[in-house]
DNA sequence: CGGGTCGTTGACTCTCATCAACCCTCGTGG
DNA sequence: CCACGAGGGTTGATGAGAGTCAACGACCCG
């Protein structure tokens, strides 16, 4: 690799290092992590439920998501992810996957040696903390997600996920309040939210002839951004900003 | 305190023990967290949204459970703990707890020093692995609570709970194969999963008609372990039991 | 041009919520 | 000792929100 062009790992080092205060020993042990690149196509699986993992993953480019079904067979999504997300790091203290990962569209990921992980947070304790608050943030996503399904109706269960989408593809530079590419089909929406294809379908022309999105095929456009929040009971707390930036 | 007593941090510590090899010193450091006891009464709070927390809960005995409401005023139960659960370790490292924190039954807890259990991670890399494992399983059971309540009915979602229950139970030695105390009124059971109070009753009584469970009072017994694990669709690998003793 | 995936729509069904009683148990105080 | 009240549990009647089934439409890509 050409050393003027910016390290494959520096966007996940950049983050971790905004969530305590590495030092530059810190930072050059990240960037020395062994890792292999992978390109997954949508679909294909990152890592399933049982398996016994040996890497972490590391999103580069693309969305991928989290995922596990009951004995009969219905999905549930439990995440969804995107570029410098760190999933997967759970790899490298529990000994089992218990969920499935899943690319959403193709991805390019870094898969970093779980060992290495392991060895790199005996050595250094500050990056052990940055990482452990990234899987304490993805936890707090996940508590808001059992609100969200428990006790929200369609159209705000909806709206919500909406709302985390735009707020999480905003930080990560892939939209705007011009809008951004909703990267799930209705039936993927259908399987976060707990509801169905059909009733997604309805759900989504609701809030879009009220005014509260705008829909260009997967486009999704808010104009109202403060209408859609309300309606959406969504409040950005739970995503711990002031941790990631 | 007099030496010969079990020290009060003593079942936490032998926990993490459990989690990640720790050396004798780790474990000195461990019994060395200064904490505060405290009672907490029923209902009462142990932490609170938008709190920036300043201490670590330990419970020592008694049930706890972490909660949220919607704006319009929605409750969602989120999780259920006991004695030994090391909840809101997550105020160590995060600045604003994203949910509250209520006693269930009276509750001894120890408040420990989130600076110090800081410190303690880094200077003790092994508890903060240990410590990491704890809230990584956290996260899978908050998994699970997803799928249950997204994509189970009635029926199978208030089973899970009771088989979920049932197994942390007995492991921290307070039920066994005969029954155990289900510290939850029928409307609490109702914000953990998603259902109405009348709707639990119901099921309840689904439940127990069908041989399922057996009820006196708040005592469960499940006569076929076997069966009701079918019906909930429960598997305790999500539990990473593996790594807990 | 054809096939496949994804989105849309209508008709019908069913699970679960809502509303409203009533009951039981237990602790308290007159 | 009994009356009372409160919290929790139980039951019935009714309705709404979401699921199911089935068909059709739109778009993309080879």
């Amino acid at each position: 690799m050409l050393s003027d062009l910016p390290h494959v790992l520096s966007r996940m080092m950049r983050k971790l290092d905004r969530r305590a205060s590495l030092e530059q020993s810190d930072r050059d042990a990240l960037l020395d992590l062994p890792f292999r690149l992978r390109s997954v196509d949508p679909h294909q699986y990152i890592a399933r439920e049982g398996d016994r993992t040996n890497e972490c993953c590391l999103i580069l480019d693309g969305f991928a998501y989290r995922q596990k079904t009951t004995a009969d067979g219905a999905r549930q999504i439990l995440s969804i992810h995107l570029r410098g997300d760190f999933i997967d790091l759970e790899a490298a203290l529990l000994r089992h996957a218990d969920h499935n990962i899943q690319a959403l569209t193709r991805c390019e990921v870094a898969m970093v040696s779980a060992p290495a992980v392991r060895a790199l947070q005996l050595k250094h304790p500050r990056i052990a903390q940055a990482m452990w608050v990234d899987t304490l943030i993805d936890a707090s996503i996940f508590r808001e997600w059992i609100l969200n399904i428990g006790q929200r109706g369609a159209k705000a269960r909806v709206a919500h996920v909406l709302c985390e989408f735009a707020r999480r593809v905003e930080l990560a530079g892939l939209g705007d309040a011009a809008g951004y590419q909703f990267p799930m089909t209705q039936e993927q929406l259908g399987d976060a939210t707990g509801l169905t294809t059909v009733h997604i379908n309805r759900t989504l022309k609701v809030l879009d002839a009220e005014g509260l999105i705008k829909r260009k095929r997967r486009l999704i456009q808010i104009p109202n951004w403060q209408l859609l929040r309300e309606v959406a009971g969504f409040s950005e707390l739970y995503l711990h900003l002031d941790q990631t930036e």
